[in-house]
RNA sequence: GGCCCAGUGGCUCAGUUGGUUAGAGCGCCGCCCUGUCACGGCGGAGGUCGAGGGUUCGAGUCCCUUCUGGGUCGCCA
């Protein structure tokens, strides 16, 4: 049971299992890895060795292993040489008879594992798994989250590159924020003011001038002093912004069919991670979209709640639109769509059927928001208009509004949080389960 | 930053209305076990209860201060 959930699948299904055992000898196998394990029991003992696809099951027999059975410990690397067999009573279904252990390393002297990393769940409470996280990413469920991580962009990359779109990478470093000035990080540049980059907004509306769709998965960095389950303070976005729509929901479109990709790419690559941690991918045939305004009184009047504040959605109105459009459309996802004007930045192009409204929207994964997007300004003077109308000066924006002067197609794009899509795919409860080494007011190490 | 909650061996926790040598499971160490897969059995080491102060004959248990962490709100991905 323990070690079929750890390799997920029987290693003669997978296909893996001269992946696993990295050179054939003869008859004989060696692999390296960690000791994940050791179960002694008398003359027999399960050495239980961590590699990258898993798990192995290796078995030391008294008289025939060459081997000082009692040296061996959890955390040592070795290499181990022995015959390969298919064994029923494997967990994996085959296991490697050995017939001698080399250890290549070993821990210090002494030492002993802060965290039981060989469990199966360690049952240890997130600060502690953070404070030690170079070891807690050695356990088996851990490690598989990043690797379901690793899957989503892939997926997302693929994707993208299917459609026509070029990657980039824009500076981190930068002298100006798209998303207004309180919460960056300033830094010293050799004598000036810079700040960390909160978004790759202005260089990705830059590059669909140059390349029509383009897209980057890149760190940002905002300096809030929240302290949340849902908020870091350098996190991952996914960004795509492309050209020549029709209108924002073009851009909606693209991100149903990508995360549809997506989860199909999770579903083929990354199965075994899937079942480890027991993860049902969502139902994306049909995303629902419903305006912000419209969004609101549904809740209001179906969960009989207030309205308190008509320009936002409190994270409580999050929760109950997810609930809603779980309850009556089976959908883990929705769209809101026409976010009031005032809490949209200065680039979002307002609704000409009524400005007090932008063609914008976010979208919302089991009641939380992952995404925001919409349609940009593309022309010049709308753009210094509305820059104008909230107390900017356009000249400090000269190089963004370079791309406006000199002729822009209708263009949108969205940023998703990376973390917050693997937590809620995950049904993680803290954004930090599913950050690797995370950032937060009072967290800058491990 | 406001409010609420928590801080006991490596980890996760229990600890009755304050009362004599602070408990458990896991981990660790030793011994036993040829098939485990959260292996099992027996034995053992390890904590003075976040820190400081106070109340009391007596405090892990009450009060104050402080530190650390968690949750929540503002905000957002």
């Amino acid at each position: 049971m323990f070690m079929e959930f750890i390799t997920g699948l029987k290693a003669k299904e997978t296909k893996e299992i001269s992946d696993i055992l990295a050179q054939e000898i003869a008859g004989k196998v060696r692999i390296n890895g960690y000791i994940h394990t050791v179960r002694h029991m008398g003359e027999v003992a399960f050495i239980v060795l961590r590699k990258r696809e898993g798990l192995v099951q290796c078995v030391y027999e008294e008289g025939v292993t060459e081997a000082n059975l009692k040296e061996l410990k959890e955390g040592m690397t070795v290499t181990a040489e022995g015959i390969l067999h298919e064994e029923e009573r494997a967990p994996q279904g085959f296991e490697v008879r050995l017939t001698k252990i080399n250890i290549l390393t070993s821990p210090k002297e002494g030492s002993m594992l802060p965290l039981p990393i060989s469990k199966w769940k360690m049952k240890t409470s997130l600060e502690t798994k953070l404070n030690y996280r170079p070891i807690s990413l050695r356990n088996i469920r851990e490690r598989a989250i990043f690797k379901i991580q690793e899957g989503i962009i892939r997926g997302f990359r693929d994707f993208l590159y299917s459609q026509g779109f070029t990657e980039i990478r824009t500076p981190k470093i930068v002298a100006g924020n798209a998303e207004g000035g309180a919460n960056v990080f300033k830094l010293e540049y050799f004598g000036s003011k810079a700040f960390l980059a909160q978004s790759p907004q202005f260089y990705k509306q830059t590059m669909v001038g140059v390349y029509d769709r383009v897209f980057e998965a890149a760190p940002v960095f905002r300096a809030e002093k929240h302290n949340t389950t849902r908020h870091l303070n350098e996190y991952t976005s996914l960004d795509f912004e492309m050209g020549y729509i029709d209108g924002f929901e073009d851009i909606m479109a693209m991100e149903t069919q990508m995360l549809r990709y997506v989860f199909d790419f999770l579903k083929a690559q990354y199965a075994k991670e899937l079942k480890l941690l027991e993860v049902t991918l969502p139902d994306t045939a049909k995303i629902p979209a419903v305006r912000f305004d419209e969004a609101k009184v549904l809740v209001s009047e179906k969960y009989n709640r207030k309205i308190k504040n008509p320009y936002d959605l409190e994270p409580e109105e999050e929760v109950l639109i997810g609930k809603y459009f779980k309850e009556e459309h089976q959908s883990d996802f929705v769209f809101v769509t026409h976010y009031p004007s005032k809490k949209r930045p200065f680039y979002a192009m307002d609704d000409p059927a009524d400005p007090k409204f932008t063609l914008s929207f976010d979208l919302l994964f089991k009641g939380m928001e992952i995404t925001t997007g919409g349609q940009r300004i593309h022309d010049y003077d709308t753009q210094v208009t509305k820059m104008m109308a909230r107390g900017m000066n356009p000249e400090e924006f000269s190089n963004f509004l370079m791309i406006h002067k000199h002729g822009m197609p209708p263009h949108g794009g969205l940023g998703i949080g990376l973390e917050r899509l693997t937590m809620k795919l995950l049904d993680e409860q803290n954004v930090r389960e599913t950050t690797m080494f995370p950032r937060d007011l009072s967290r800058l190490e491990p």
